[in-house]
DNA sequence: AATGAATGAGGATTCATTCAT
DNA sequence: AATGAATGAATCCTCATTCAT
């Protein structure tokens, strides 16, 4: 069960091993549920040194959180195209997102549904999280349609893609690639289910739309 | 906290009595935090009387659930006009959904936050909940238009709405009424961003048809 | 489950239900093990009305006792012929011990299993009727052949005598009549196993000798 | 009470003092009455602590029960002289027994008094033990004098020897050595008490024979 | 004669956390 | 750098017992 390994590695990986595994107990058994013991030994390392290094149980979920929420921030960041079209932009960082969250399942699990539940110090530091995305997708929407109720929009967008990605974890026989997700997900979005229907939109891999049209 | 109240109550008074002080606390502190002292203590009556009516902490979330997960149900139904069009059975029954977990946040929190967190016998019962929905919004997505991708539109749409409900939840100064989460996302999944730009569709206002073209 | 039965019963009949109920339910159980809400329900009444005729578990349990010794008691002494040899009033003595003993194998449980391991108020109430048997054996034992040791003589022969109470009581496939036990411990104990091997002795039908010779 | 003594024991030392205090407590209380707290505080130490090397109370016990059973099974067996005659073998397992059971009182309790009656894991534990007792007895009377009845025998002198070592154990006033024990049970179940009267046999001092003629 | 409603007290078990090495 | 030994503080749950009718 336990990492096994080598003793007495430098403290870097000993950490870096240490969260792994209590991302993936966190992710698989909820913030309470889960026991320092268990992580201890995911970690194949004892349990005062979880502590020397990490101090405390909520310590750790913190790490856990900020660790996770960093690695897909970046990992939208990196993929959104800087200076193209909102639609484009939109477009990229959707697929950014859904591939992120297919690879790190355990990271997108402890965020959405772990951290978000358990209440005070956690709920907060992944609504920022969340509010930050709102936020970055609002200010597309507005440059793209100057929609009003783009508030509205950018959540219902966010709420879409967050269930998405719930989604394709949970075993539709062939999973969805991400693309799929990013295309089903943009057309959606963008062109409207009334114009779906004749909508054979993969992606807005033609610049300017969507949905073409 | 407790609700004071007479003593000697008949059964069934205090069984609900008891099922609404356990949403509350599940609802703000999740499962596991949430002690059977503080639930007993919020319904205004000893430890052993829950235990004695609902018999275990899993029985007493589970009973939850079921309750919360039937009122929504029905609130929804209800909503549904039937013999409508297609898209109007999807408005008639967003309104529903927004009016009630607006009405019900605990209930809601329930469901959504904390049941599907929670592990395996409760996160099944509520999964199959959700899989009903999503399998309504599809059949009427199906029934509109034919579209391709049915599945993943209903997932698309259900999320949207998930998140629109919390967003409501949480203090937007002037909370948008159901009524306007629902046109929201009316006018979002039905007729796309791209046209949100006019902002003429409100919800199917006029008979038959909130799309229109 | 419950007895059912009529409502309002007079008291006497009442008290015997629970006393029976009580009795099977603390053999099969235990002392600490059975509850009063399994006792009520066993005697087909409610658990106040327990407590109106028997006043608490302590009490109740004495009851069982104190009715299963006195039976027991009862038994014993009917069956021993006054005014026979000592070796047949011994005789006489264990088959009423054996057969009654099958026939209420809970209170027998009760007094031999249980209420001399629960401790202190109900071990000494057991210790005493223990004790009036042992010395009665002794006072056989001295009659009939002077023997000193009797004492030890006496708690051997009652424990012999408990042992394969218990033994007829475990399947034994063809379980033997309190008949043949009597007979097999008259002639271990008068005769002696070394010369066991020629007695054909079923008890001491012939005055004079359990064992032939 | 508490083994005050040093702290930060190592393992196994730390697992002896838990099973001594445990057994003098479950003989003193009973199983259901023995609490865990109790039982910690006998050994001296915290509750966890018991937890965590014992895990739960029902292990406890069985550890309990497996332990005594070991060193009652041990004592008997080395104390049998093989390769003797029936007759001294038993004799000398008697003595054995009966020593033993005088110097652990604590543990004769646990199996003979509690483990009996607390029911099933329990009781069958107990039970084979006993059952292998009673068969080498057995085997030993068929060997002696081929008797007829060995399985009565067998129990009713198992018996008698359990009721010897309790009445030992329960202050007569100069308490009778397993010596004494022995020689009474051999006397009782070997020549009969018919011929105890002459009291002539105090156990198989003589080589080759305590029953001499 | 009888019961539905209710509770104080206690017991098994788990867990985050620390100490001594 | 790392761990075996140890515990205070909850938490779930049960039970004997009483009250009001």
């Amino acid at each position: 069960m336990a990492a096994a390994g080598s003793r007495r590695l430098p403290r870097a990986e000993r950490e870096r091993q240490m969260l792994d595994a209590a991302v993936a107990t966190f992710a698989r058994r909820g913030y309470r549920a889960a026991s320092m013991d268990e992580i201890a030994e995911a970690a194949g390392v004892s349990k005062p040194l979880v502590y020397l290094y990490l101090n405390s149980k909520d310590e750790l979920f913190s790490a856990c959180i900020r660790r996770e929420a960093a690695a897909l921030t970046a990992a939208v960041r990196d993929a959104v195209e800087v200076g193209a079209t909102p639609e484009r932009q939109l477009w990229s960082g959707l697929l950014g997102f859904f591939e992120h969250t297919a690879a790190h399942p355990d990271g997108w699990a402890v965020l959405y549904s772990q951290a978000r539940t358990v209440g005070e110090p956690f709920a907060a530091e992944v609504a920022v999280l969340r509010s930050e995305i709102v936020d970055f997708v609002a200010a597309l929407l507005t440059a793209a349609c100057g929609s009003r109720d783009v508030a509205a929009y950018a959540h219902a967008l966010v709420g879409a893609a967050e269930s998405l990605a719930g989604w394709a974890a949970t075993a539709p026989d062939p999973a969805p690639t991400g693309r799929e997700l990013a295309a089903s997900l943009m057309t959606f979005a963008w062109s409207g289910l009334s114009q779906a229907v004749t909508g054979r939109v993969e992606g807005p891999a033609r610049e300017e739309s969507g949905r073409a049209g």
